[in-house]
DNA sequence: ATCACCCGGGG
DNA sequence: GTGTACGGGTGAT
């Protein structure tokens, strides 16, 4: 038997539990409250235990934050919709409040020591909540995907249903009400454990419900009564740009999830069930979650596991330094400066998990970092010599070891066990994920177990790291090339005795990634400068490794993908300098034939398509350009496009101060649609520019290179 | 010239 | 229910 899903109902206090117990899955159910705290004066446990909504309170003796010893605190469990109201009241008196936003089938799982997908005995577990060889239950998973009738246009909730598929099942020509009751049959039938959608949180559900309603039905997709999310979803801002949400359809008894989320579309179920069970997190939850909050769950209850107690609305203002303060301590990470043009034989080597390497070697955690413990600690961080505890292991360290442990096995057994190779990629891959966020999230003011400290700290090692690294590389007769954050190109030979010596005196493993036959770093547009992140090179294993560029970019045209692409590929023929500048000839003969394909008006809508991402409404944006125009198209056809949307559109006329003819939205384009193709030629000729400015072909020059063998084809298309 | 706005990582 | 800071590009004002 397996804990497939746990949810709790506030309305009863009720908790579910699914298990899964061969081909059934039934629930069980037990009355649950969850449970807080409150530090203030022992006399106001009488006045606690008065309030309306409070079950049962007590004295407890807990830590009130990392390091501290533990106290007399009052603990209170509460009737979950009473929890907000009665925590505000008691912080109006003076009261500090512990533990108020952990989610109750959190708490729950960890008072009975359950997580998701564990084996189960009977009613006890049989099973060990870190271990990396565990069983799993054979799941029934179903793929839902839903095709509105329309053929162009906008698609919208008005339109009527045309097919319905569910796993090998295909439900279509018939009735609308009749094919959502046929569905709701059909799930009953099957009985699947998973329902997998493209994306169901944003289409695929509230479309379906929303077509039913029209007809009277109650669409059924769980093993139980579906309860529709209430309200819009959210915008929020996640690295440095506004992300949409929707809110999530979650199915009580079997699973929705959504292939386009973050953890899913990463770690693969696999990745996402291993997730699942280390963080406690139910499956249907975790996939709709961000890297960092899993981080903080493995935080949360490493902290609740040692007597410590969860702050509520955590954001010690006086811990957070002013932008200027900033400035002068956190230089950031160490950078040299690319040398611009080709390379031959050049190495990248890279430091394996920097970050959260230095964070377990170097102690670094809030409470561990400039310790009152130890002050004259001997352990001091570099250019800062802030003093590190010597006397305790920090919270971070205890939660990132055994993570970057774990990631490493799975590493060595993709090369172990060929066969099983998928799977521990993508378990390794999600990890990974989570050891790259623990980082930011040290810098995050509303980081639960965050402090600006550790950000310095972090980044001064990685600083020192690098430092020394260069000076080793450069002792051992290497030419350095580029270097960031925690890489370094390098020129010179036998990489692997650099890596070897590093990796013993840094302490942190350096490794080699690749060895290129020549790589081009690419220099700054507006100043000829080396830029730190754009360059392209060709590995010895024939892979090609591109950064920066357009190709790269989500917003770009797939005619311009397709240009760069094909252009990477000609010169990644190349195996050497020498062939590389002969093949730029027959690279620009790319370039030629795609420019003759824009101006002779012989391209796809589809190829010349612009994305991005918004970041307000449509009555926010400050300057007129093509995205508010491609906004504004939308919303006359009552499409609003909220923050954290992306939208798309095909520039028509891109000097046109007019938002209805400078670019339309593909939806609305039809044979008459006339693409510009002058800017559509320019952005070929940028492109081109973008890989071979190094060499010589600005734009300009490539724009004479291609109007001196136009002539003849702008005769044949008849452009003028 | 300066400001506005978007994207990026890894495998 | 949440990473920040910043370099780089393009385009508007």
């Amino acid at each position: 038997m397996f804990l497939l899903d746990v949810r709790y109902n506030p309305e009863n206090s009720t908790i579910t539990r699914w298990i899964k117990d061969g081909a059934v899955c039934r629930p069980v159910r037990e009355v649950f409250y969850p449970r807080i705290y409150i530090s203030c004066k022992p006399e106001l446990l009488s006045l606690v235990a008065s309030l309306p909504g409070v079950k049962h309170t007590n004295y407890e003796e807990k830590s009130t934050w990392l390091g501290k010893g533990p106290e007399k605190v009052i603990s209170a469990t509460i009737e979950p919709n009473a929890v907000y109201e009665i925590a505000n009241m008691l912080e109006a008196k003076g009261c500090s409040l512990y533990n108020i936003d952990l989610d109750p089938v959190r708490q729950y799982m960890l008072e009975h020591g359950l997580f998701p997908m564990a084996r189960l005995k009977g009613d006890v577990l049989d099973d060990s909540q870190y271990s990396i060889d565990y069983e799993i239950p054979e799941l029934v998973s179903m793929e839902l995907s839903v095709t509105p009738g329309r053929e162009k246009g906008i698609i919208t909730m008005g339109d009527p249903i045309s097919r319905i598929t569910l796993g090998n099942t295909f439900i279509e020509n018939k009735d609308e009400g009749e094919m959502i009751a046929e569905l709701n049959r059909e799930v009953a039938r099957a009985n699947p454990d998973l329902i997998i959608t493209e994306k169901g949180d944003s289409f695929e559900l509230p479309y379906l419900h929303y077509r039913a309603s029209l007809h009277d039905i109650d669409l059924q997709l769980g093993r139980e009564k579906d309860i529709l999310p209430e309200g819009s979803g959210k915008s929020y801002f996640s690295y440095g740009r506004i992300i949409y949400k929707p809110k999530g359809y979650m199915l009580s008894g079997r699973l929705h999830l959504d292939r386009s989320i973050f953890v899913f579309r990463e770690g693969g179920l696999l990745g996402l069930i291993d997730l699942s069970r280390i963080t406690g997190i139910p499956m249907q939850e975790l996939s709709r979650l961000s890297p960092g909050s899993a981080v903080t769950a493995l935080q949360v209850n490493q902290a609740l596991r040692d007597g410590v107690l969860v702050p509520w609305k955590r954001n010690l203002a006086e811990y957070w330094k002013t932008a200027e303060e900033l400035l002068i301590a956190d230089r950031g990470a160490l950078v040299i400066e690319p040398k611009v043009g080709l390379h031959e034989n050049a190495f990248e080597i890279d430091f394996t998990s920097l970050f959260p390497n230095i964070m377990v070697k170097h102690n670094i955690s809030p409470e561990t970092v400039l310790c009152g413990c130890c002050p004259d600690s001997e352990k001091r961080v570099p250019f800062t010599h802030y003093n590190i505890c010597q006397q305790h292991i920090g919270l971070i360290p205890r939660v990132l070891k055994p993570l970057i442990e774990r990631r490493m096995t799975y590493k060595r057994r993709i090369i172990e066990f060929p066969l099983r190779a998928e799977e521990y990629e993508m378990k390794q891959n999600i990890l990974k994920w989570l050891l790259v966020t623990s980082f930011g999230y040290m810098g995050f003011n509303k980081a639960r177990f965050g402090r600006i400290e550790c950000h310095e700290s972090i980044t001064a090692y990685g600083r020192d790291i690098l430092l020394r690294t260069i000076e080793l590389a450069d002792d051992m007769g290497f030419e350095i090339l580029h270097g960031i954050v925690d890489s370094l190109w390098v020129k010179g030979r036998e990489p692997e005795k650099l890596c070897e010596l590093a990796s013993h005196e840094i302490g942190i493993p350096l490794e080699l990634k690749g060895e290129f036959r020549w790589i081009v770093f690419l220099p700054d547009k507006s100043n000829g400068v080396g830029a730190l992140n754009r360059y392209y090179g060709v590995m010895t294993n024939g892979k090609l490794k591109v950064r920066g560029i357009e190709t790269r970019r989500s917003d770009t045209p797939k005619l311009i993908s397709n240009l760069q692409d094909a252009m990477l590929g000609k010169l990644a023929e190349a195996k050497n300098a020498s062939e590389f500048y002969m093949k730029i000839p027959e690279a620009i003969g790319l370039l030629r034939e795609y420019t003759r394909k824009v101006l002779g008006n012989d391209c796809e809508f589809s190829d010349l398509i612009f994305k991005t991402h918004v970041s307000r409404g449509c009555d926010e944006y400050r300057q007129f350009n093509n995205q508010l125009a491609a906004m504004k198209q939308l919303k006359q056809e009552g499409i609003e496009t909220l923050a954290g949307q992306s939208i798309r559109y095909i520039i028509t006329d891109h000097k046109s101060r007019s938002w209805q003819k400078r670019v339309m939205i593909p939806e609305l384009a039809d044979d008459d649609t006339q693409y510009d193709r002058a800017k559509y030629y320019e952005h070929l000729l940028r492109a081109a520019e973008s890989m071979l400015l190094p060499f010589g072909y600005t734009q300009e020059r490539l724009d004479e290179l291609m109007k001196g063998k136009m002539q003849k084809n702008l005769l044949i298309y008849g452009i003028s």
